[in-house]
RNA sequence: GGGCAGGUGGCGUAAUUGGUAGCCGCGCAGGACUUAAAAUCCUGUGGUGAAAACCGUGAGGGUUCGAUUCCCUCCCUGCCCACCA
């Protein structure tokens, strides 16, 4: 075969390997500190190292940043695009019980097959700057931030319901269980009360949701985290219970409930506790019905929380003999516990308003319990799809609202009668001397794990000194290496049985104590993680103030939408506290968060090994090279949308790739590019850059796709088009962007140094082929250029022979030309 | 029940967010090259129709010279949350 021909053949495993070869040498991609360039932080959150190797899904974020990073440091940026380990938590241990390896051994192993695959992928990651959460350097910050919560208050040891999973044997935050199910399992949880630590995220609440003004998150993130953390304004209003046999005061107990409806208070017709109310066991003496009370408080525990979700059927005890007595007009209602009320949320009681409330409705139909009707609606417009009915004739004044939760005019409510519902809520709150409070649904963060696969916590528990935390220059507190690493079924993470670890000193007193055998959960290392990258090998701190400074806060963040309430809300959470305690020179660590979408496999299933559907990016890449599997993933579909593979569909992405480098090795390559191409090149510029702006991946390569097209059946071609072709080409498919621009256009530098092109504003397409409407149908076309003002294109529509049927000599009674767009006729 | 995102050819999708609906790709059909196949290249490809033309963006209405885009009513799908007072 001649020497040419051989060039000409697209390979990419050699070009490939060669490409990343000179990337290695040259350190392209280091970002420098405190640079005079502006800074670009682009970040991708970082892999947990599992056993399965790189999912197609990472592959899809990580190539969409890449090209973002790319794009940005052509542009002139000092461009940040780090990548590390989330080593610790429960796959990792999970898949080493399984293999019968030590965590520590499987995370080394399937750090280097990651790092094989993502090095392959050709992402321009500055690999100088790796960080590890299981390495003990790395880890013995994030026990110092610990150790600070600790000291400020925000991280104490109590005793919280937890959902205990008995299958991983791992007590579970309330973002971790999904539908009653452990969200790694999926097995059936239970409840249990253990002591655990609890970091105090719920103090936070407030910065949280009204910092998001702040940060250009996608809007559905945001609402994401709103609803999450779940502000309510409301009042909590106190109603005394009536002691029938004493009058004496000490006696004397209440029951204060949370609503966010004080307008509503003179419609209260009952109470109703949760189940775990405390105040039960207070009033047993004076309960008539003690034993079916017990018998249902009994039944409602032993529930989990999936199996009163189940049914929604109202279930409840009435308590004989308990009257408790509404603030505002005296009435003495009875109290009832059931187990649609929480005890987890507001005060763990509710007072009843079954006229507008539709659970508290459903619940007093079923035992009879009374109804007043205290708001009626101000107008029709208050009613949904009153206008509907109207139309429909339904005498909508005459419709059962039998249930009315909407807001509207106070009736029946003594002085407040005839009051709207804002107003009421504030002036019945205080005729009741209630307060106005302030309720989240958001739960402090349940931050113990049982478990040895995670950073120990570095506090011990002294009999006479309580939780005292260990010195910060002692720091860190290594894991030890043991043999038995399995989780025991007592709830005891298997480092307390290691006695020569546990017992310690107190660093207090002296005397004889014991550590802390709790572990932290995965989530811990990955909330400050994008801190360590701005100084990764820092001994003194967790990061230089001044390099923080430089780099924070990050400018772009990518990231799985299954994250916006734990990692992303927890590290936000970090991250403010961080700035409360000046670490960290900024409010919020994101400046701006996106998200990718799913990608399934071809069966439209998750892709797993168990169905034998999982494509793996090695033989993506060992078939068709990184260039093609970069391209395809991009191409596949909108970014952020749920997206199945396809393997026909890379074939399309191939064959560009093919065309790509053959046309360049095949064209000739001379001084003066003509008009034709600069109005290509100049076209695809501009629509690539608008492309990149809004993250939309897929029109990107459809527009190179395009340019090419119309350029490949030429023989020749000016020099400044093919190189700003490969420029264009080159935060995608950065191999053989690379490749041609040295080899066949013979320059001794990457492209990936180069600038991006820019698009020449003076050459607008200047002429344009548009459409002719005649009374709103196309009946021709014709070329204006921008230049012609809308009575030189009236006088050369109304020429056109093809309309004159349409015209039948008439002047037009209309016409409108919008400039560039289309014309159109009224006749 | 609530929040969010969607519904466009056989399929993945596009449409400068009010201006020629279907770009790009897959698939399919026909052709070229080949002994043949693969690969590659060329042509065609929303539906009905011989054509003219008509129909067509989940359904129905509306606003407009003009609607995939805006408004109203409704249906369906996906994701997240869910007895949160």
């Amino acid at each position: 075969m001649p020497r040419d021909e051989l060039h000409h053949r697209y390979d990419p495993k050699t070009v490939e390997a060669e490409v990343q070869e000179n990337w290695r040498r040259e350190g392209l991609y280091q970002a420098v500190d405190f640079d005079s360039r502006p800074k670009q932080y682009v970040l991708v959150e970082f892999p947990y190292p599992s056993g399965e190797g790189l999912h197609v899904g990472h592959c899809l974020s990580y190539v969409a940043q890449d090209s973002i990073a790319r794009w940005k440091r052509m542009r002139g940026y000092n461009v940040l695009y780090p990548i590390g380990w989330d080593a610790f938590g429960l796959p990792t241990e999970n898949f080493a019980i399984k293999n019968k390896v030590k965590p520590q051994d499987a995370t080394k192993k399937n750090i280097a097959n990651f790092k094989r695959q993502i090095q392959n992928l050709g992402i321009s990651f500055d690999w100088s700057r790796e960080v590890n959460t299981a390495d003990p350097a790395y880890y013995r910050w994030t026990q110092w931030i610990f150790l600070q919560l600790f000291k400020h208050g925000l991280a104490e040891k109590k005793e919280v319901p937890i959902n205990w999973c008995p299958k991983d044997k791992i007590g579970l935050a309330f973002e971790e269980v999904i539908d009653g199910k452990c969200e790694r399992c999926g097995t059936q949880t239970e409840r249990r009360t253990i002591r655990q630590w609890v970091l105090k995220i719920t103090q936070y609440a407030d910065r949280l949701i009204d910092d998001l003004e702040k940060v250009d998150f996608l809007p559905e993130i945001k609402q994401q985290q709103i609803n999450w953390i779940g502000r309510s304004e409301g009042a909590e209003v106190e109603f005394k219970i009536k002691n029938p046999e004493s009058r004496s005061e000490n006696l004397e107990s209440s029951i204060k409930v949370f609503t966010t409806r004080p307008d509503t208070l003179f419609g209260a017709t009952y109470l109703v506790l949760s189940p775990e109310h405390g105040l039960i066991k207070k009033l047993e003496s004076r309960i008539e019905n003690l034993e079916e009370l017990r018998n249902y408080i009994a039944k409602a525990s032993s529930k989990t929380d999936r199996e009163r979700q189940e049914s929604k059927e109202k279930t409840g005890v009435g308590l004989k003999g308990v009257k408790a007595i509404n603030p505002v007009n005296k009435e003495e209602i009875p109290v009832w516990i059931a187990d649609y009320v929480l005890g987890s949320y507001g005060t763990g009681a509710i007072m009843a308003v079954p006229a507008h409330d539709v659970r508290d409705n459903e619940f007093a139909k079923k035992f009879h319990l009374p109804l007043i009707k205290v708001i009626e609606p101000a107008s029709l417009e208050f009613i949904p799809n009153a206008q509907a009915l109207e139309a429909q004739a339904v005498p909508v004044m005459h419709l059962e609202y039998d249930c009315w939760i909407g807001e509207g005019k106070l009736v029946n409510s003594g002085k407040f009668s005839g009051m709207s519902s804002e107003k009421a809520r504030d002036a019945i709150t205080k005729f009741a001397k209630g307060e106005k409070t302030v309720q989240y649904k958001l739960h402090d963060w349940i931050f113990s794990r049982q478990h040895y696969w995670g950073e120990p916590i570095p506090i011990v528990i002294c009999e006479k000194c309580g939780y005292v935390p260990l010195d910060e220059k002692d720091l860190p507190l290594e894991l030890p290496d043991v043999d038995y690493y399995e989780p025991t079924d007592t709830g005891e993470s298997p480092l307390a049985k290691i006695d020569s670890w546990v017992s310690v000193n107190c660093p207090k007193c002296g005397n004889p104590a014991k550590r802390e055998t709790d572990t932290m959960p995965n989530w811990a290392g990955s909330s400050w993680y994008f801190l360590r990258y701005a100084d990764p090998k820092n001994d003194a701190r967790i990061a230089d103030q001044k390099k923080l400074t430089y780099w924070l806060p990050v400018d772009l963040y990518n990231g799985g939408a299954e994250h916006t309430t734990l990692h992303l809300l927890y590290s936000r959470f970090w991250h403010k506290f961080l700035y409360d305690i000046k670490v960290v020179p900024t409010s919020e660590p994101y400046q701006r968060r996106v998200q990718h979408g799913f990608i399934l496999a071809p069966d439209g299933q998750k892709m797993s090994k168990s169905r034998g559907n999982v494509i793996n990016p090695d033989d993506i890449m060992n078939k068709f090279g990184a260039d093609t599997f970069r391209l395809y993933i991009l191409f596949m579909g909108e970014y952020d949308q749920t997206k199945h593979w396809n393997d026909d569909g890379v074939a399309g992405a191939w064959r560009f790739m093919k065309r790509v480098w053959e046309f360049s090795h095949r064209v000739s390559v001379v001084v003066d590019a003509t008009d034709d191409e600069l109005a290509v090149l100049n076209r695809t510029i501009k629509l690539i850059d608008a492309d990149l702006g809004r993250r939309s991946f897929n029109t990107i390569v459809s527009h190179l796709m395009i340019m090419l097209n119309d350029l490949q059946k030429k023989s020749t071609i000016g020099r400044n088009v093919l190189e700003n072709m490969m420029r264009l080409l080159a935060p995608f498919a950065p191999h053989a962007a690379d490749a041609i621009w040295r080899k066949v256009l013979g320059h001794n530098n990457s492209i990936h140094t180069e600038g991006w092109p820019e698009a020449d504003a003076a050459r607008s397409e200047d002429k344009h082929r548009i459409g002719v409407q005649i009374n709103g149908r196309r009946r021709g076309e014709i070329t204006v250029t921008d230049l012609m003002s809308a009575a030189e294109v009236e006088a050369v529509v109304v020429a056109l022979p093809e309309l004159q049927k349409y015209l039948n000599g008439k002047k037009p009674k209309k016409f409108i030309y919008v400039k560039s767009r289309i014309v159109s006729i009224i006749v």
